[in-house]
DNA sequence: TATTGTTTGGACTCATGAGTCCATATACTG
DNA sequence: CAGTATATGGACTCATGAGTCCAAACAATA
């Protein structure tokens, strides 16, 4: 990705990091339209030279390393949950702990900065976000599969299509908690959810 | 809501009806970032002093305004099935209809320019979102009731549960096609949400 | 037609924020 | 310790876009 990471000192790379998660943290304060360098700068201890000293294409690409990193954060956050989802318990756990986490957060929210922010802004950070959601996608696909094994879920089921429907409620519930305020979206999509497949 | 709206003539409602049409053609297209208030004078043919004159608070209750007229225009282009979901068929054809939109539609949606643009902007655009939500929400209930006093759902079922989950899966599944350009999130939320309602 | 109010044109101000540039400081390497 | 590369400070330019203002055109009404 970035040839010239090779070049970075310890140090540098240790500010460089800084200035991601710094704009990361002012950009879900305040979101993307509202943050500008002087407030990254200002809540990194940083100058403008040194922004785009590792981010020699500006914003822009400042903006893509925050996506990448935040689309981290949303997976990070969700294991080790997310990764073992192999007995209806398990699930029940992932499901406290992606309500918990938004219930928490509030307005600052990952993935919202990512979908709705950054996302649709740059080819590159679309693709980061395609990838995110793929990758999530999966992880649920590999639960359902394996409680197919199991013959707790019929294998006549789609797990591929019922786990993009449960994705896609998630998202959605965040959106509309975001949008609203209202968490009980978010919970009606995954009990609903996670009901269809325990009834199947 | 706005006082002034008595000094308006047949002209000057036109006139102010033209801006808001215009803003949202503006918006859906390329985006709230990017769209600035010469780009909607140049698209409507008018000039900066009416903008101002139209709407004297400036961008914000344009974007306010624009809100509206989107948030209507969700709801419009849903009917006349949305309003009369009662039997299978019929929820076949508003599924189909949503599905068809957004194809067709691809980027240039009302729903995401309202929930994740102009939405989170300001509580005046929150409340239109959040009033959006409710009506949406609403109607879907309603159709769900009517089914179960046919007896074609069980009673058993939350029709408010239910129809919260249903519109997280679309609202969802509208934003990851957005952000990936992938339609097949939607339709299996749309699929597996009805087949819930249908396997009770 | 005179008068008053509404509508429109467009130049102007002003703040802001991205990006540039050069100087300096600090850290590696032989 | 010299020399070179990396890291940092901060002033500067420049474009852009929101909002202001005054004057002119047009419409309604008496």
């Amino acid at each position: 990705m970035d040839l010239q990471v090779q070049k970075l000192t310890a140090k540098g790379r240790a500010t460089r990091q800084r200035i991601i998660e710094g704009a990361a943290a002012e950009i879900r304060a305040r979101g993307v339209a509202l943050t500008t360098l002087e407030d990254i700068m200002a809540r990194t201890q940083t100058s403008k030279s040194q922004l785009f000293h590792y981010f020699p294409d500006g914003k822009d690409q400042l903006l893509l390393a925050v996506a990448a990193f935040e689309s981290q954060t949303v997976l990070d956050d969700q294991q080790p949950h997310l990764g073992a989802l192999t007995s209806w318990a398990a699930w029940q756990r992932w499901r406290d702990a992606v309500v918990d986490r938004y219930r928490r957060q509030g307005q600052n929210c990952p993935i919202a900065v990512l979908m709705s922010e950054i996302g649709r802004t740059t080819p590159g950070a679309q693709a980061v976000t395609a990838e995110l959601m793929a990758k999530w996608h999966s992880a649920i696909a590999t639960g359902i599969r394996s409680l197919q094994e199991q013959g707790k879920i019929s294998t006549a089921d789609d797990a591929d299509r019922a786990a993009a429907a449960l994705l896609a409620g998630i998202q959605g519930g965040v959106g509309i908690m975001l949008a609203t305020g209202d968490l009980s979206y978010l919970e009606a999509a995954l009990d609903e959810g996670i009901a269809a497949l325990r009834s199947s």
